[in-house]
DNA sequence: ATCTAACCGAGACGGTACGTCACGTCTTACA
DNA sequence: TGTAAGACGTGACGTACCGTCTCGGTTAGAT
C-alpha cells in the first residue's frame, strides 16, 4: 500500500501545468499566425513565455507539441449529429470533414502533420499512433451500417469514404458540394449491392 | 527578324547543361541517401559540384528542383500496359501506384512534395500545377470507360479510384493486395449500376 | 544574557557539517579533475551529492567555495622549516613557492583565483581580503631580518622577494633553480648594502 | 613564377577587412563598457554588426580576439622616452607600467588575459607566445645596461624589474610612488655591486 | 508530544550563451 | 553573362549552466 505511494510520489519540483498549457496555446496561435513551416521551437518558447529547455524536456519536435495541442479539437470538430437517412448522415460528415481540412485550425494542423510525416519517420510514427480521422469516420459508418447490407471491411470502408476527400484537399482541389453528394451516392450504391 | 534574335538569343555565356544535369542527379541521389528533410540547397550544390549561386539562379526551392528531377520518372513509373478485362486493368494500375508510393524513389519524392505542399503555399502551387498522378490514372479510366456504363465525372472517378490508396499510404498503412482487389470490385460495382 | 542566546542560537534545523565538507571536497576534486574553468556550481552540487540551493545558501560563487577549500592548504604548503643561513632560508621558501604554484592543487587554485580576480571585482575583494602568500613570505623575511642590515619596508621586501617568482609563473615561464639562486643572491646583496 | 601566383591568389570571396576591424573595435569597446567576464562571443558579434560564424571562422575564443586587438596598444603604451640617468629611466618605465596596469584599457585587457591564462591552457599558450611586457621592459634595461656593471641575465633582470610591480597589481595593492622609487634604488644597488 | 522554523535532496522553471548549421546574398577570378 | 568558390549577415538548432522556485522530508529548539 505504501509502496504505491513511493511509486507515485515524485521527488523534486513537479511539472508546471501552467507552462504546459501556455505551450499548447502558443502552438495553436502560431499555427494560425505564421503557419507550420515558420513555426520554430524558439518561437514557441518565446510566445509561451517559457524556457527553451522546458520545451525539449517534455517534447522532442514541434510536431509532437502540435499533435498534443490539437488531438482533442480534431475529435470535436469531426463529431456530427447523425441523421435518420444514411445518405444524409454520410454527407453531413463529409461536409464537416471538408470544412475541417480546408479552414479549421485543427484541420490545418492535421494536414501539416500528415504532410510532415511523409518525410520525417518520427512524425510518421506519431501520426500513425494517434487516430485522428479514423475514429470519427468509423462512428458514422457504424451508424449507417444497419441500413447498408454489403459494406466491405471497416478499414476499406473508411478509406473509400474519406480517402477521395482527403486526397483532393491534399492535391489542392477540394470537392464541390455536388461532387460530395455524388460521391456518397455511388458509395452507397456499391455498398448496397447484393 | 533581328528583333526575334534579340528575344531568343542571349548574350554572354549560355546556361551550362552540364550543371543542370549534375543538379538533378544530385537531388535524386540525396533524396534516397539522406531523405527530403535533410536535403539542403547547400548539400545539393556540394554534391553536384556546382556553385550555390547557380542553384538560386535557376530554381527557388529544393521542391522546385525535385519536381523537375522526378516529373518524367513519375509518368514512366505509372504507365501500365492495359488488360482486356477492366478489373485487371484497374488493379494493375493500383498495384503499380502502391509500389510507386511505398518504394520508388520518384514516389518518395511525390509524397515529400505533396507533404510539403500542406504547409508551404509556394510548393502547393507547384504541385497543383504539375499533374503527377491524374494523367496516368485518367488514361487507365479512359481505357475501361467503354466497359463501365455508369461512371461519374472523370474528376470524381479519379479521386474515388486513387484517393483511398493514396490516403492509406499517407496515413502510414498501405492497402494489402486483398484490399486492393476488393476496392476495385466495389468500385466497378457502383460504376456499373444503372 | 538571554539576548546573547537569541543572537547565537538559531531555531530550526542547524547547518549540516556533512554537506559543507562534501562541498569543499568536491571542489578540491573537481579542480584537479576538470580545472577551474570547467568547474560549475551545478557540477559541484552533483559531485558533492548536495542540493543546488544549499550551495547558494552558504556561498555566492565558486571562487568563494574554492577559497574556503584551500586557504588552510596554502599556509601549510608554504611553511618552510628555516635554516641558519639566510640565503638558504630564502631559497628554500622560493623553491617551495615555485613547486606550490606549478604543481600543488592548492597552488593551481591560488593561480585560478588570482587570475579570476583580474576580471571579476567580487573575486578581487575576496582574494585581497585573504592573505595567501604574504603571511608565509613575511615569516621567512622576519627570520632573516636580523642578518640583513638594510631591508626595505616589509611590504616592498615581500614584493621584491616573491613578485618575480609569481610573475614568471603567471607568464608561463617558471624560474629555473639557477635563476632562483641568483635571485636570492642579488636580493641579499641589495638588502645588505650600507 | 606562375606557381607563386597560384599560391597567392585565393579562390572565392576574400576576407572582409571591414568585418575584421569592426570586431577588434567592438572588443575594445566592450572591455571598457562591460568588462572581460561579461564579454561574450555573441555580444561581440552583435556590437560589431557581424555574423557569429565570422567570429568563429577567424578566432576561436574571445581571448584570441582581445589579444589581437590590444597587442599594438600594449607596445605603444609602454614605450618610454629614456632619460640620461639610469634611475630616472627605470622609474619612468615603472610609473608607465603601473599606470598601464591600473588604468589603461590595454592594461585591463593584459590583466584579463594573463588572468584567464591561469585556468585556460589555450589562453596560456596564446599569452606566452605574444611578448607583451618583456620587449618593452628589456628595451629599458638595455638602455641602462652600460651604466650598471653587474646586471644578471636579461631574463632574471626583467623579472626582478617588473615582477614585483605586476605582482602587487595582481594582488590588488599597487605600489605607491615612494615604493616604486625605493624599488628602483635597491634594484640598482644590487645590480651595481661588483 | 506536538509545533514551527530552517535546513536538506531533488529537479523543474525562465533565461541566455554556447558552437554549429543552413539560409540567401555578395564578391572574387576565371571561362 | 555564367560559373565555382567561399566569405558575409541572419537566425534556428539542441545543449549547458545560470540562479530561483517548489516539492517532500529531516532535525532541531520552543511550546
Amino acid at each position: 500500500m505504501a509502496a504505491e505511494d513511493v511509486a507515485t510520489t515524485r521527488v523534486g519540483r513537479p511539472r508546471s501545468e501552467r507552462a504546459r498549457r501556455a505551450v499548447l496555446h502558443a502552438v495553436d496561435d502560431l499555427l494560425v499566425d505564421v503557419g507550420y513551416a515558420a513555426m520554430t521551437m524558439k518561437g514557441i518558447a518565446e510566445r509561451a513565455g517559457v524556457g527553451r529547455q522546458t520545451l525539449y524536456r517534455w517534447w522532442t519536435t514541434k510536431a509532437e507539441i502540435l499533435l498534443e495541442a490539437i488531438v482533442d479539437d480534431v475529435a470535436e470538430d469531426l463529431t456530427t449529429p447523425g441523421c435518420p437517412e444514411a445518405a444524409d448522415d454520410l454527407l453531413t460528415y463529409l461536409r464537416a470533414l471538408t470544412e475541417f481540412l480546408v479552414a479549421a485550425p485543427a484541420g490545418l494542423a492535421y494536414r501539416a502533420l500528415v504532410g510532415e510525416a511523409q518525410h520525417d519517420p518520427a512524425v510518421r510514427g506519431l501520426v500513425h499512433g494517434a487516430d485522428l480521422l479514423d475514429t470519427s469516420a468509423r462512428a458514422v459508418l457504424d451508424r449507417v451500417r444497419p441500413a447498408v447490407p454489403a459494406m466491405p471491411s471497416p478499414d476499406l470502408c473508411a478509406a473509400q469514404f474519406v480517402g477521395p476527400v482527403v486526397y483532393r484537399v491534399f492535391t489542392a482541389q477540394a470537392f464541390s458540394d455536388e461532387e460530395l453528394r455524388e460521391h456518397v451516392r455511388t458509395l452507397l450504391a456499391s455498398w448496397s449491392q447484393r
